[in-house]
Order: C-alpha cells, then structure tokens, then sequence
DNA sequence: ACAAGCATGTAACGTGTTACATGATTTT
DNA sequence: AAAATCATGTAACACGTTACATGCTTGT
C-alpha cells in the first residue's frame, strides 16, 4: 500500500526537508499513528526520487558535511492529493500484544495476573501525561480561522491519542477491578 | 519476537486443533488484537514441531481426508508460561492510516475532509453494533466463580474492544463538530 | 451435480527492525 | 578533549500479505 511513501510526501509537501529532520519528525510528532527508523526512510527517499516525485538539492552544514534537503514535485503532489482524496476500507483491528497475553492470562496465578495489569497501568499513565503535556504547550499554535490549518490536524490527531490512551487506562482499570472481585 | 509462536501456543494450550480451526480463531475469536491468515500459520505450526514446542497426531475426516491435530508439549507449555509471567515495555503506539491522512487533509477541500470522517464514522458504528452484539451472545457463557476463567478472559478483551471503537467514534464526532465550527 | 466449506501447503513480494558502518558538527 | 547530536547510508533478518496450487467432504 505504500503507506510510508505517503507520510513522506505528506511532510515534505508541508516543507522541504532532509531524512534526518523526517526521521525525526516521525519519531516526535508522529509517533501517535505513523513511525519509521532512518534505515526505512533513507532508502524510501531514493525510490521516491527515482519515481521523478520528490527532488533534493544540497546543501552544506559547515565546511564539508552535505545534507540533501528534498522537496515535493508537481507529480508527487498531485499522487498524494489523490491518495488523500481517497476514501478507504476499514482497516483490521491493531495488533495488540498485551492484549493477547491478557486472553491467555488464566493460567497465572491471580497476582501475576494483577501485577501485569498494574505494570500496564502505570505504564500507560505516564504516557498520557506526556501526551497532555505536548497538548498544553501545542494548544498555544492553535489560531482560531476559518480555513483548516497544519496546526488544527496536529491538534485533532493529538486529541484523538489522548482520547485513546485514556481509554485504554479505564479498560485497564475495570479490568484490575473485576479481577478483583473473582478472588 | 515470535509473537505468533506464543499466539498458537496459547491456543493450543487451551484445546487441541488443527491449522484450519487455528485459522477460523484468528480471524473470529481473536481478531480484535491479534490475527493470521493460513500462510503464516502451517510454517510455524511446522517450525513449532521442528521446535518440539507441539506435536500433532493425524485424523481422518470422512475416508480419505488427512488432518493434523496439534496439541501442546510440556516444554511448549514451560515456554507459554515463561512468555506470560514476563512484563513488557509499552509497545509503541499502533499505526494508523486514517489519523495520517487526517494529519495531512488540510490541503482538501472542506466538504472532501468531512466525507472522510463520515465515511469512517459509519463503517466504525457499524463494527461497534457487530462487537456489541457478540458480546451479548456471549455473555450467556460467563459464569462467575472465584477462578478467571478463558470466558472471564474472552469477556475482558471484547470489553476491550467495544471500548476502543467508542473512543474512536467520540473522537470522529468531535472532529466533524470541530471542522464544522471552522467553515 | 454443484456450491460451500474443510484442509494443507508454497512462492513471490512488500514491509519493518536491528545491527553494521562511517564521518562531521556542535555543545559542554 | 569528549560527548551529544547531526547526517547518510547498507545488510541481514523477521514478519506479513497476496496469490498460486491442490484436493476432499458435506449440505443443498
């Protein structure tokens, strides 16, 4: 499906830039629905170029170092405003590994079972915090408009990690509580 | 990470089977955190008993018909347990094509963006309904008692689920409130 | 007789992770 | 001077999907 073809283009569409600063935008910001190592992008970059929908100029970093700043083409814009328009299928269920141990979990003893819960718990915890925290300094960008804005998407899918990993915690703590009650 | 390994080893724990009914688990019973089609299955159900982690016995079905009932060793089942007891890191949060399309819709038109998350919301409203609904047939099964049962299980990640794609459904409805207020 | 479902496998391809490999620049 | 970070790549392996391939059994 060329997912990750698509991520690329999408940033370099809202602004040029190098592999690194991609690999580092995937692994910040994006990181609550899309995420790929340096050793993915690097070779997906060189594709794409091939494929004449994306081109990079160099540029020096100090005296000797060359970083290649890539930007989108007319083509690669028009291949990922179609991919955008698209509307698509549901997709499966995500994996879930903690999940599947939890489905498998009767055969431990009740407080392994509960420490695994509690673990998850604090866990997932942590996480929101950093995620509302990203939110309230984020929330500062957000200038009411009438068009829709980078910064309005960056908050909508923000909003929904939130929604998400609070989810998941009350689950975890029903969960925690029903054991509980069966012991 | 063998995920699938411990995947088929916790189903073969709970009863004997063959690769198809694996099959039909995985892609019913367990599809809402972990699933596999038949092609990845039947290797590593030959790589499990290379392993000695499973054996199968064959029976016939009808005169002619070979199939291969596998059933779980005692160092497959040390192994089980192992991977059960062992906590794990927060796994990196799942990706999403729907959000990074969201993330990078400003560039289409208004009506284009609100078709999308309609879309979304009705196919999602949809799969509630079905969880919803296999979760009250299969709430009959649920007889309490002081043990955690694989029903009690069964129960706790469908609750899982039903909770997830409510979240995702608020989380579309608020996006859609929100779009419209910016238009 | 036919269709649907049971049952098992392989091959090719696409995607993703970990490790290997190197070197420059900036900050402390 | 050292450490952290910037910057770019490749190789081996693991995992997953789609398509190919075959044949039996059961229900209509």
């Amino acid at each position: 499906m060329r997912t990750l073809k698509y991520a690329i283009l999408g940033l370099i569409n809202r602004e040029a830039m190098t592999g690194y600063d991609l690999s580092k935008v995937f692994n910040k910001d994006l990181v609550n629905f899309w995420y790929a190592n340096h050793s993915q992008i690097y070779p997906e970059l060189k594709k794409l170029t091939a494929e004449g929908l994306i081109t990079y100029e160099i540029v020096l970093q100090g005296e000797k170092l060359e970083k290649k700043l890539y930007s989108i083409t007319d083509i690669g814009q028009q291949d990922l405003f179609a991919w955008l328009a698209t509307i698509d299928p549901l997709e499966p269920t995500p994996k879930d590994i903690f999940r599947l141990k939890a489905f498998f979990m009767e055969s431990l003893p009740a407080q392994t079972i509960l420490d695994h819960f509690e673990s998850q718990l604090s866990q997932r915890l942590e996480k929101v915090a950093k995620l509302e925290n990203t939110m309230s300094t984020q929330a500062c960008n957000l200038k009411k408009s009438s068009k829709i804005s980078p910064e309005f998407c960056d908050y909508l899918v923000l909003k929904g990690a939130i929604m998400r990993e609070k989810t998941y915690i009350s689950w975890l703590k029903e969960c925690i509580a029903e054991i509980g009650e069966s012991s």
